[in-house]
DNA sequence: CTTGCCCACTCGTCTATACGAGTATGCCTG
DNA sequence: CAGGCATACTCGTATAGACGAGTGGGCAAG
């Protein structure tokens, strides 16, 4: 005999109002949390819960797909049902643009991931000239062609966001800017170099549901939301020189803002 | 003949590598993005689906599951499934807790809701002693005990978010901070007449799906995150005067802050 | 010993059916 | 006309079964 994988579970109620693939989910889940089953740690299987609870295979599967929908747990075909390892986050901290980081060589992304000891990528870089979309236009002070610069980034070959940054063509065209390379500093110092003296950037911060496309670019478990993170540069003239769409795994990230208390 | 509510989706291929029921939880996104199926509106019955593409009705209930959690429809018992309307969304500015909003009588919820023409209301007021969780207390300098002010906010009814205070009680004890109404200006005026003068706020972001009980508190339909604002008040000595722990329904909010280029 | 195949076990997809419960509508009764 | 009930339609829950496909271990052949 050895020993049972459905040890610490109970029984379920069928005359309960709560439906019963709702109760087993609350027994895993709570089974989870207690440390009964621990991160990266496998689940018993579906087989076991059916022959356990004495309920049907659908109704199993159904408990899983909510603990999938609250991120808690992920399923691997053939493999088994397991607890979601929350996995390293990155921290996000609001100075990182600060002008006096932006001496060194290398990008915002590639230091911080350096000193946090994982290895950067950046992935599909793509710079192309385009029609504004409604928002960006808007944003960026009714610019009707704006230049635009997609990336992915990975983490130790994990994607972790994708951004684009949309820069008024007026300004970016024929620049650096309008290079696969923007050279040292990155793009922020080579609209000084033009001219626009950066003031302040705003930041809107969302959080919803990935689209499947997203799902797919980052790889995305089910039951992980993304953070959408819109930036906008504006110069010491207060016009918008640059609106930066970013796209993160929100399970890889915390935003860490300074506020002053004026 | 009336016209078919399923008039504008195509058909699936069942050899296709796409699960069936992929391949219709992407028409219905599809038509849902085209507007074809406008926010509110319902969308065909499961009986009508089924009819319209010969599969199972479990096939088609697994294809609702998918845009559910995505975020995109939600079912109601008897009625039907429907396109989620996107509430209208608060916007948080980062100078919210700004000194110069505080001379007035009433907090930043309210007078915000006000001024957005919003109903706000305040609900589930709890005040009291606690011993602090090893993360509070590690964010408020090792602090043993501490006050915990504990509310959830309302806008026109609907539940957005819940929030908890903790402060020292070595500083809240015996103060209006630990009676139900704080007073004109909230806490934080009274943090300063306490000569804790306010130095600077830092805010901590996550996004994640909610918990059950979290989903219970804020009413959330399925396939909305919640996003995770940790907020740690600092005086002009640097000691940590107040954490506030916030959890806010993502589908409501849009958080906005202004960084200095520096 | 190594290679390769088979098999057992895992989750993924799909069908067919049944009953329960919430909702809306229209008809029938008073 | 008003009220109430029957009914049809909606989604929710659950069962039982079938086949497919990915994974991994063990066994047999070389």
């Amino acid at each position: 005999m050895t020993s049972l994988p459905t040890g610490s579970l109970g029984e379920v109620d069928p005359t309960s109002d709560r439906a019963v693939f709702r109760q087993i989910a609350d027994q895993l889940r709570e089974a989870i949390d207690r440390g009964r089953f621990r991160e990266g740690e496998k689940l018993p299987s579906e087989a076991e819960l059916v022959d356990h609870y004495g309920v049907s295979r659908m109704t199993v599967r159904n408990s899983f797909s909510i603990l999938q929908g609250e991120g808690l747990v992920h399923a691997e075909h053939g493999k088994g049902v397991f607890v979601r390892p929350r996995p390293p986050v990155r921290r996000l901290a609001s100075d990182r643009f600060a002008r006096r980081h932006r001496d060194q060589g290398k990008s915002a992304f590639i230091v911080e991931a350096d000193a946090a000891g994982s290895h950067p990528q950046v992935d599909g870089l793509e710079v192309k000239e385009e029609k504004a979309s409604q928002d960006i236009s808007t944003r960026l002070g009714s610019a009707r062609k704006v230049l635009a610069r997609r990336r992915r980034y990975l983490l130790d070959g994990r994607p972790v966001e994708f951004a684009t940054s949309y820069l008024p063509l007026d300004i970016a065209r024929g620049t650096q800017i309008a290079e696969p390379n923007p050279g040292p500093g990155g793009i922020y110092a080579r609209l000084e170099e033009l001219g626009h003296r950066l003031d302040h950037f705003e930041e809107e911060i969302r959080a919803r549901m990935p689209s499947p496309a997203e799902v797919k670019t980052l790889r995305l478990a089910s039951g992980v939301p993304v953070i959408h993170l819109i930036r906008t540069a504006y110069d010491a003239e207060g016009r918008a020189v640059e609106v930066c769409d970013t796209v993160m795994a929100a399970d890889a990230y915390v935003l860490s803002y300074q506020l002053p208390a004026n």
